[in-house]
RNA sequence: CGGGGCGUAGCGCAGCUUGGUAGCGCGUUUGGUUCGGGACCAAAAGGUCGGAGGUUCAAAUCCUCUCGCCCCGACCA
């Protein structure tokens, strides 16, 4: 018969308090804020050596394990193989792709005597393109997934939240090498098998988490997924929709259909006689708000970007940018923006750029683009609005008065373009055209630029709302395609034998951020509430009488059987008071409590309770404990 | 990188304005009384006050420089 493993080894481990370091606090260390940050300190699992720079104490290093061999099953489960690559990675390894200048202070750098700089790798694409390329010649040979569990370095400008945002810590990445994306031993294979596994990593883990649409950020690549841990305390916005599970971030959220004005879009008399007004210092819109005691959603909020050219594109059109304009109480997103406009890469004009094109940044109105050749303005659907239907009457904006120091009132769509926005953008309101660049006529269109609320309409159910919630990102999958393998010439010989692209994929989760984020999301306020598989321990058994040698025996007893059946025991063998050796307990929050006792004893038991109740627990005969407790684990565990 | 703040015992803090050779709580050690949700009494150990320079008879305290750490922000005008 199979003995059902729950922990990191076939049999269990059976420690004693007194004879591992637990060093508990009442008080956390001044400098830990988020739940996480307190509890792991305060019950001894980190210690923190320097800005973002932690000790994993026994409890803390036993918790990571235990992630890491969820991680290790499922990857090897989903086919890919362990490896582990080095460290430190010469830098002239970067020649190539460049990211050593993408990543800029954020690689952190270390000189040997010669004067070589070696990069602390902060993820690994391109030792295991170097890797692959000097191992790999054949087409036949792929698709291979390879993934190591190492610590990563990051020079963070802000480490924060202890091991949340740390400057090492502990990431599982994974790198897969293909010939084609579709079909068998395509790249989206491996990438949805990547998605199942990841689901299943964190539902073993125990966590709440939502699957997202992300951004591919600066690594690069055309799709991608995040996992967030739900949680109050996150960094990330996630939104949601009911009816339909889409989510994604909020940098990647689509907004579904909104209905355009009765009389289309900008169409409506102006509110009133266009007035500009002298706002000092008032670059920013809460500070116009509060000036002008006017109502964001009032204003206009024109952002001015450049757009990021080939020196070939530069050379024919010369510079060119976008100004983004959305409501007042809106965020401009920089994809959406960049997508309108159909080009590859769109960044914020400094303000020294827009003053030379003419620009005054915090006080930029739509008018500033007038008559500019490379400048297209693209507006947001709630921006483009002449007639406030909900009001009824003309809608009234305050925008920039295109001077320092000066804003306008009852600005109109209509009458102060000069031009008739509706002609213009009627040419394409709705597609992804590249207006008024590349030489193009249109200097206007309307489309989705800003980031999505809660409450804006589904992009995927007609009539559902998005909802938005918080959640920390713990796992990351992307599809690179041929980034890296074009920058450093990884290439196979094709059955056709011509050489082929290799396509990748690369896959990482934050383990020790895991760590965290399982704090973050289960915890009370005595401390922690481990999710069953991840905790550092499945049982605690707490011993009244210290000194009692009948109890103490009969602790080992059920330590004994209880580690046979994979359970993991940690025995609280400490002479001390109740008191404490419950607040303890509470704390490092091993999810099972058993406590040994003259009260429960004398009634031939021992007295059960787990972490998350709130009772004061219940007897069970000695003899049915270590059934008893197995079985709960098994259920919690699923 | 900009702004603010903090470095004094393992942890949390006071002392600094007005210089005079360091204190409190928790924890730790010893003895005793206790013993089911952070006990009590008594004794004790533990700090070159982040570092360097300076002023002074005398510096945790004043001055200068440094290093470390925390928080907010980092370009949505």
């Amino acid at each position: 018969m199979a003995t059902k493993t729950f922990g990191i080894s076939p049999r269990g481990a059976v420690h004693r308090w007194t004879q591992t370091l637990i060093p508990t606090t009442r008080e956390a260390p001044a400098d830990a804020e988020s739940p996480s940050h307190v509890f792991l300190s305060r019950a001894g699992f980190i210690r923190k050596l320097g800005a973002g720079i932690y000790d994993f104490l026994p409890l803390g290093y036993r918790v990571l394990k235990k992630v890491s061999q969820i991680v290790r099953e499922e990857m090897d489960g989903a086919g890919a193989m362990e490896l582990h690559l080095p460290v430190m990675l010469p830098i002239e390894l970067y020649n190539e792709t460049k990211r050593h200048v993408a990543y800029g202070d954020l690689l952190f750098k270390v000189t040997d005597r010669k004067g070589a700089v070696c990069a602390l790798g902060p993820t690994h694409e391109e030792p295991i393109t170097e890797m692959v390329k000097g191992s790999i010649n054949s087409y036949k040979q792929l698709p291979i997934n390879l993934y190591q569990i190492q610590t990563k370095f990051r020079d963070e400008a802000r480490p924060r939240s202890g091991l949340l945002r740390g400057r090492e810590f502990l990431m599982k990445d994974a790198y897969s090498f293909h010939t084609a994306v579709e079909g068998p031993g395509g790249l989206n294979e491996t990438y949805d098998k990547m998605h199942a596994a990841y689901t299943n990593v964190f539902r073993r883990c125990g966590l709440d988490f939502t699957v997202v649409e992300a951004e591919s950020g600066p690594i690069g690549g055309s799709a991608s997924h995040e996992f967030m841990v739900n949680a109050a305390s996150g960094e990330d916005t996630i939104l949601k929709c009911p009816a339909s599970g889409y989510a994604a971030n909020v940098e990647k959220c689509e907004i579904g259909p909104r209905p355009a004005p009765a009389k289309g879009y900008f169409a409506g008399e102006p509110s009133g006689a266009l007035e500009e007004v002298h706002t000092p210092g008032c670059p920013g819109i809460e500070d116009v708000v509060k000036f002008l005691k006017v109502k964001p959603q009032h204003m206009l909020k024109s952002v001015l970007f450049k757009v990021q050219s080939t020196p070939e594109d530069l050379a024919k059109y010369g510079e060119e940018f976008i100004l983004a304009v959305v409501r007042g109480d809106h965020d401009v997103n920089e994809g959406k923006v960049r997508d309108a406009a159909g080009v590859s890469g769109v960044e914020l004009a400094d303000v020294k750029e827009a003053a030379a094109k003419g620009f005054a940044v915090g006080f930029i109105s739509p008018r500033a683009a007038l008559g500019k050749k490379g400048v297209l303005v693209v507006v947001d659907r709630d921006a483009a609005i002449g007639f406030d239907d909900a009001a009824g009457k003309p809608k009234f904006w305050v925008t920039g008065g295109d001077k320092i120091d000066y804003h306008v009132k009852h600005f109109n769509w209509q009458r102060d373009l000069g031009k008739d926005p509706l002609a213009a953008a009627a040419h394409k309101p709705e597609t992804h055209g590249t207006g008024g660049l590349r030489g193009g006529d249109d200097y206007l269109m309307v489309a989705d630029v800003r980031n999505a609320l809660a409450g804006d309409p589904s992009p995927r159910s007609a009539g559902a709302k998005l909802e938005t919630g918080r959640g920390i990102e713990v796992g990351h999958i992307f599809k690179l395609g041929t980034k890296y393998s074009d920058a450093m010439g990884l290439s196979v010989l094709g059955a056709d034998q011509q050489k082929k692209s290799v396509i990748m994929g690369c896959y990482g989760i934050g383990v020790s951020r895991t760590v965290a984020a399982a704090v973050e999301q289960n915890h009370d306020e005595n401390g922690i509430v481990w999710p069953v598989a991840i905790a550092p321990y499945h049982v605690l058994i707490t011993l009244m009488r210290a000194d009692s040698a009948d109890h103490a025996a009969l602790a080992d007893k059920i330590a004994g059987e209880l580690a046979a059946r994979g359970v993991d025991v940690l025995i609280d063998d400490r002479d001390e008071r109740p008191g404490p050796k419950f607040k303890d307990a509470d704390l490092i929050g091993v999810p099972i409590r058993l406590t040994i006792g003259e009260k429960a004893l004398a009634a031939g038991a021992v007295e059960f309770k787990t972490r998350r109740a709130t009772d004061k627990g219940s007897l069970v005969p000695t003899g049915e404990i270590v059934e008893w407790c197995v079985q709960k684990i098994g259920d919690a565990m699923g």
